[in-house]
Order: C-alpha cells, then sequence, then structure tokens
DNA sequence: TTAACTGGACGCACCGTTGCGAATTACCGG
DNA sequence: CCGGTAATTCGCAACGGTGCGTCCAGTTAA
C-alpha cells in the first residue's frame, strides 16, 4: 500500500537529472542570449536533452523560464534594502547597487529581457516578484519607516514600491547615459 | 541643372503611396494583434506590399513600429494632464483615464505591446516618450505646480515623471484586478 | 537609363506534434 | 519468489507550418 494517499504510479519516473538540466541550461542561455532569443530547441540542445522532455513537462518557453526563476536558476544575488534608521539614505543606497548590478557587463540585457518575459507571460510577472524578492523585501522596510513616523501613517505602500521600481525600470528602457546621481534624483523624487 | 545642392537622382522615387500603406498596416496589425504578432510578412499583405519593399526601407519590425509611432498611427488619442490648479486631482484625473483607456476593451495588451517594443529596440523607447508626449504634458504640469509653490522647488521632474508612469507600467504588467482607487493611490504614493 | 516596384522562390531556424524503440517501474498471475 | 504485462519515461528523428532575410526576374515610372 502507498505510503501517500496519491493514486499509485505506474511506470517510469520523471527524471530528475534531466528537469536540473533544462533549468540550469535556461539559466545559462537566458544570461548570455538574454529571453527574446531563447529557444526550445537551444535549451534542449545546452541541456542535452530531447525536446520532447522539455514540451512534455513546460508548455511553454515562458512556463520554463517561470520555473527557472524560482529555482534561482536566472540572477545573481540581489541586494537587500540596508536599514540604518533612515529611510531615505537606505532607499538611495538600495537603488544604487540595482543600477551598479546592471551597469555590470554581461548585465546589460538584465533588466530588458525579465520585462520582456513579463510582457509574455502573466506568470512571469508575478513570480518575478516573489522570486526576486523585490517587493517583500522593500515594503517591509518602507513598513518600517511608516511605522517609525518617518513616512505618513496612510501611504499606499505597494503602490509606493511600484513607482520606485518602476522608474528604475523605465530608466533601464532607456539605455541612456546614466547620471551619476540617478539613484538619490530617483528617491528625491518620491521623498519630498 | 536640379535646383538643390544634392546630386539629381535619376530613376523612379520612392512611393509615397506604398509608404503610407505600410505604416497604415503596421498600426492596424499592432491594434489588432499586438506588437509580439506582428510579422514583416503579414504587414505587407495587409499593406499590399512586397516584402521586399519593407526591407529596402526598413532594416527590421521595430524600425517599422518606430515609424508607425512617429506618424501617429499606433494610437488612440491619448489623454493630457489637466490644469485645475489642483496638482493632486489633476494627476489623479490624467491616471484615471490612463487607465480606463487600457481597461477598454481591445487595449487588453496595449501597454504589454509597447513595452515589448521598447524592449527590443532602443529607438523605440526614447520615441515612444516624444510621441506619446507624455514626458512633455506631464512634466510641464509639474513644472506649473511647482512655479505656484505646490511642490519643492528642487524637486526632480524627470525622475518623477519616471516613477508615476513607470509605476501605471508595472500595474499594468502585472493584469491583477484593478483596485477602483488605484489611481488615486499611485498618485498619493508620489505626493504625500 | 536608372531606380523602385511586384511576385515568386530560396535556404534557414524554430515551432509544436507525432511515431518509434528502449529503458524503467509497478501490478499480478503462476 | 519470479516472470509477464501494462504504464510511463526517455532519446532520436521526422513532419508540416510559419516567419525570417535574401535573391532574382520582370515591370513600371522618373
Amino acid at each position: 500500500m502507498p505510503a501517500s494517499a496519491g493514486v499509485r504510479r505506474r511506470g517510469a519516473v520523471r527524471s530528475e537529472e534531466a528537469r536540473i538540466a533544462v533549468l540550469g541550461a535556461t539559466g545559462r542561455l537566458f544570461a548570455t542570449q538574454g529571453y527574446d532569443h531563447l529557444t526550445i530547441e537551444g535549451i534542449a540542445a545546452e541541456a542535452g536533452v530531447s525536446k520532447q522532455t522539455i514540451y512534455r513537462w513546460w508548455s511553454s518557453k515562458s512556463a520554463v523560464v517561470a520555473d527557472a526563476l524560482i529555482e534561482d536558476k536566472l540572477l545573481p544575488d540581489h541586494p537587500v534594502v540596508p536599514d540604518t534608521g533612515d529611510i531615505r539614505a537606505d532607499l538611495i543606497a538600495w537603488m544604487q547597487s540595482l543600477i551598479d548590478l546592471v551597469a555590470q557587463p554581461g548585465n546589460d540585457g538584465l533588466v530588458r529581457s525579465l520585462v520582456a518575459a513579463a510582457c509574455e507571460s502573466p506568470d512571469i510577472g508575478t513570480r518575478l516578484n516573489d522570486a526576486l524578492g523585490i517587493t517583500a523585501t522593500v515594503s517591509t522596510r518602507i513598513e518600517a519607516a511608516v511605522a517609525a513616523g518617518q513616512l505618513p501613517a496612510d501611504l499606499p505602500v505597494m503602490e509606493f514600491v511600484r513607482a520606485l521600481v518602476g522608474g528604475f525600470v523605465l530608466h533601464s528602457l532607456e539605455r541612456s547615459e546614466p547620471a551619476p546621481d540617478i539613484a538619490e534624483r530617483l528617491v528625491r523624487a518620491l521623498l519630498h
């Protein structure tokens, strides 16, 4: 009798090795080529796996990317918001580290790729938030500032975070020359 | 002798008719299918034009889209920021009309398509700003508010606009249930 | 004469699907 | 306990379809 309540399955079991290989290959190709040049056939080749194995378990390119995102195969470590008690300085420092991150060579198209992926699939958009933890880490810091009386109690935290991140995203998409004080200006636009 | 200083060209001249047809077809297909399902072959067929004619004058899909954007073939009329003297109310009204615009049936994927296009081509991102006039119309209103003393004199206007629009974009990408007071909350996140 | 146009064809890449043989794993009757 | 059978996985290979970007031939217009 099966230990679990699930119906007993018959036949070969899913290859964990193949699953890992696919997600790893997706991460590597995503990093080097970006989202839009990512292909199922390319992933299959890189992973040393048959195309059918991918189609059996994932419904689309965006589904694979979403899973790779969850398993942290896609992104380098992302900065967390510091908490020195000075909300403005903390946000500026965090924003600056974000900007430095995407300014590193090899990360040119990172934001672009992530946004493109989010455009294609509703899942990715929401999972991006969860996986990156951006919303979580920033909003807890904001709420702490609200509790400390540094920000008004009725501040719509969710929308504040969205405006902050959205400003960063638009800035990245414009690919303009990065003004050195852009982090400070962006935060000051929100905290005046 | 040619009137202009340019070297006299021989042979047929570029067909303005074909150019207009291409940009018009691009606008129609963009509206109905969105950016990512837009194809050169589809545009050629819709415009009643040979594929070669498109490739002769534009280098890529994004180039065609960028040109269509410039000629105002892509977007419905976009709202302008009112000026009642109350900056907060004006911004909320404007943001609400933006939200209503993309909430209309048929405009579901509009923001998504525009952002996807902006991801693919640097031109489109910057031209989007110019063509929509978003940056211009909002920032003049903001500057008026600054002049009226309703906003601090050292407010980074550019970044303020980016945060506002960016918040709207991220909200659109998430495709979540649109909270009825989202416009008011977004503006309040910036103006507290 | 020269350049732009149409129409059609090409090879290439990738899509998403299907069929096949081989391997793996549970069940079931002897 | 053992061997057969059914179910399910895998890899390999092919299919038709679509769009890409290019090229060529023939026609039309300055």
